[in-house]
DNA sequence: TCTGCGCCCTCCCCCAAGGGGAGACTCAAG
DNA sequence: CTTGAGTCTCCCCTTGGGGGAGGGCGCAGA
């Protein structure tokens, strides 16, 4: 006979713990001193505390177990339960999954974007663009609408995305209300998906201007660049880009002072 | 101006938890009827709604939010907080993983079993046996201890087990105390572990009989066995070889006259 | 004008699975 | 006999709300 004392230590159980299940009937302790209110267990109670263990390490409930206890004696007969159990588990296991892909595609997008904080100089830059896969939903309209498009993509294909949304503009001007864009992800995979556009987008000869700040600011960056580009005397290759490095968070929309958006115009 | 009753259509948050966000200040109503106490939401607070309703589903808890919520405004400022609670998600992840892999070894243990209860007709049969590789912790005492044996194995090369545990008698008689015998359970793969022996155990011709009921019977079938391989004047080679189909349970001990042994004598 | 309805309010209790602690006994040893 | 450790019951607290009681508010129909 142990002491509930003893019997916690040998079983791992706690006290207080002990006392919920002899009130809910669960463990009850095989004698109980009844002037003094005294619990004692004995070596097959060690027996059932153990099966308890076992199954709340399982996730089953007191109320399940207790079920369990009733009626069964056998890992047999609580097959059923048990595979309930596993699918439940199972389930949990894919939201947090879930949870983890989300969780990591937001950090490593935000360290990337602290990288490009640190090294950005804000000049006009010739550089040479590579090609990429990309997905894109061609779209008319406003330009802030540009969201749905992303998150249609992200929605179909966001498993393959593996860089920065950018979004293509086809007029050669701005345009208020009739826009005609595209906005794409890159992706690493060719995948057939209606309503989303997978292709090769060309790399070539490219001059980029890197804004800082919320987006009514843009035409600003747009008059530098353009005045550079017009002073070489070169060809604008339509669509011109936007790359946005830094936007709304996936979480909170940011501090638009903080945006980074990058304008790439290819040239001939 | 949205009434709660809209404000929770519109954000999927439910009245309730709208009024317990409030109580903690986690959101708080634009403006509020000081005569009803009504509570009206507005345009921006359903922006505030849909964050958290965000980091609720990565499961950060309503006083975390609330931290967050009071001082930052971007998720790159969270990104620390974004990394616990990914340390977090994939602490849960491993262990729901160790429970899933538990639930499923009982699962298939228990429906083998079930599949052998229907098949078995309990006489003797003459079978070839394969060679199998095994690991093994050879012991001298009470056969009872075995089990101790058993669960180092299972300790040590868990993952690797695809089979039924086994004992190997090196004994040629029955011996009480001071028994020879070897704990073992079949293993995929050869790994190296102190205390415990990897190698092939050799298969062979060899006579065998279904055991049913509890292990203090096991004399009985071992006189069946026995007389019947001396009839055919057969030599039988050591160790003999008991193997436990169905025993105690992973959780319960089981009714020991379901348990289900096979008693296996190789022979020249 | 009365009544009913649909919302909304606060306040209280409830869930799981115990944890923490108060105040009162009890046990065992010195 | 005392003392300290162990145990008892009882109550409140946690998280994230759910359920419902009792009452206020405004609007529409009879």
């Amino acid at each position: 006979m142990f002491s509930i004392g003893e019997f916690s230590r040998i079983t791992g159980i706690s006290i207080k713990a002990l006392r919920l299940y002899h009130e809910k009937e669960l463990l009850r302790p095989s004698f109980v001193q009844s002037r003094t209110g005294y619990r004692y267990y004995n070596e097959r109670d060690v027996e059932m505390a153990r099966v308890i263990v076992r199954l709340r390490e399982f996730g089953f409930s007191l109320s399940e177990i207790q079920t369990i206890l009733g009626q069964y004696t056998d890992d047999q007969e609580i097959l059923d339960y048990l595979q309930a159990r596993r699918e439940a588990v199972d389930a949990e296991l894919a939201a947090l999954r879930n949870v983890t892909a989300s969780l990591n595609a937001i950090i490593q997008n935000e360290q990337e974007a602290r990288r490009l904080m640190k090294q950005a100089d804000y000049e006009v830059e010739e550089k040479n663009i590579e090609p990429m896969l990309i997905a894109g939903v061609r779209m008319r309209g406003k330009y802030s609408d540009c969201g749905q498009g992303f998150s249609r993509i992200g929605k179909k294909l966001g498993r393959y995305i593996c860089g920065k949304p950018l979004c293509l503009y086809y007029d050669g001007e701005y345009k208020e209300e009739d826009a005609d864009f595209e906005a794409c992800m890159p992706v690493r995979k060719h995948v057939e998906t209606e309503g989303v556009a997978v292709r090769e987008l060309t790399g070539g000869r490219c001059f980029s201007l890197l804004h800082r700040g919320p987006y009514d600011q843009l035409g600003r960056s747009y008059e530098k660049i353009l005045k550079y580009v017009k002073e070489r005397g070169l060809e604008i290759i339509l669509p011109t880009r936007e790359v946005y490095l830094k936007g709304p968070g996936m979480i909170f929309k940011g501090n638009p002072r903080n945006y980074r958006t990058e304008i790439q115009l290819l040239v001939r």
